[in-house]
DNA sequence: GTTGCATGCAAGCAGGTACTTGCTTAGCTT
DNA sequence: AAGCTAAGCAAGTACCTGCTTGCATGCAAC
């Protein structure tokens, strides 16, 4: 088959997935947004599952999260540009993330396609946190195996939930930095006492 | 009709409908559950849309959060048997709410039901740190605002994500007392301070 | 120019879906 | 005993679903 066809309709079948779930994402659906004719998806994908599946894989999890920085130099700066990015990245997935929860009695592997990332995320996340305190930034008592957590979740939470209760979020565009804050001060750093420390070493 | 009919028929509807969703949720399967003819649902509801509603608004939101009290003595303590109910109580509704979500598109009533709970907990949340920030166990220059909504994004999160990826989250007995506590670090609150506080008061 | 190959097209199949209709039955009230 | 009502039952309607089959068409390689 040619490549074209193929992505048109991987990506009309994620567009459609992310719409409407597995059970609402009907074949003759995807063919038609794919501009493909209904037969052409079983001849190349061989079942509506696997169709979905591919999808998925291909058409989940796109943007790379910002990168955190070796050396950590100005925290709250940096972790509300990683936050920034994120934050999008989930708002950008949500549809898919949701209708992939909801399908998980269906077929297990779909949370799985869908929040693949999302593990990526919380191991860099986890290792800078170790860095900060490492430098010295927060204190070594502190419960920084959670730091992490407790970020991902403020973004998650958002990202899910902002769309349908729009009334207890920050403004969104301040969110981003308003977690990063929080979050920061969850495990004891103190924005004076950061410059303080820096000029220090 | 008879109640208990009624009531036989909402409990399987809303049971199915946490598991396969709307559209996964027949009304055979319902009238098969509930052990009552398929024809007895459209006599009672009019439709199938009409009854997974109404089986949402009776059978969703169950348990009432555990109240905070009036004048707070151990904040970290309160908070954490707080969020020790609620996330029992958000694990309890974590399918129904994720098939809601899901369900969006198709109608936009069903999110609203599943999480009307949600913000009667953030009014009471948020007031208690008011509470928190007027007898001084926090400064007042924190952003008490969105503590509230720190917490119940960890809870959240912890409710609806753990059960696809456990390796991030904290061990479960542990879970609220975690949230609770960055929470209230994130807003200022220092655990000793908060005795020598208590004494002088 | 013939041979493959990818795709289109029309039709259909078997099963499922929400919902309806017409009729019967059982229990309660008066 | 008569009447009302809630419920069961069997059957059916109209439509949708994933998926298949048989055949025609265009294009590119050899």
């Amino acid at each position: 088959m040619s490549i074209p066809t193929r992505e048109q309709i991987l990506a009309a079948a994620a567009r459609l997935y992310a719409e409407h779930g597995f059970r609402g994402t009907t074949t003759r659906a995807v063919a038609e947004a794919a501009d493909v004719n209904e037969v052409t998806l079983f001849r190349i994908f061989g079942s509506k599952e696997a169709l979905i599946l591919e999808a998925m894989r291909t058409h989940g999890v796109a943007a790379e999260a910002h990168a955190l920085p070796d050396v950590p130099q100005d925290p709250e700066a940096e972790l509300t540009a990683w936050a920034t990015q994120a934050r999008k990245t989930l708002l950008a997935q949500r549809s898919m993330i949701i209708q992939a929860m909801g399908d998980a009695e269906l077929n297990p592997e779909m949370p799985k396609c869908a929040s693949q990332g999302a593990e990526a995320a919380y191991d860099a996340l986890r290792a800078y946190f170790v860095r900060l305190r490492d430098a010295g930034f927060v204190p070594g008592d502190a419960d920084a195996r959670f730091a992490a957590n407790l970020l991902i979740a403020a973004l998650f939470h958002d990202a899910m939930s902002r769309p349908v209760m729009t009334a207890v979020f920050p403004p969104a565009a301040e969110a981003a930095a308003v977690y990063a804050r929080l979050t920061l001060r969850a495990v004891g750093f103190e924005p004076r006492a950061r410059r303080a420390r820096h000029r220090v070493s």
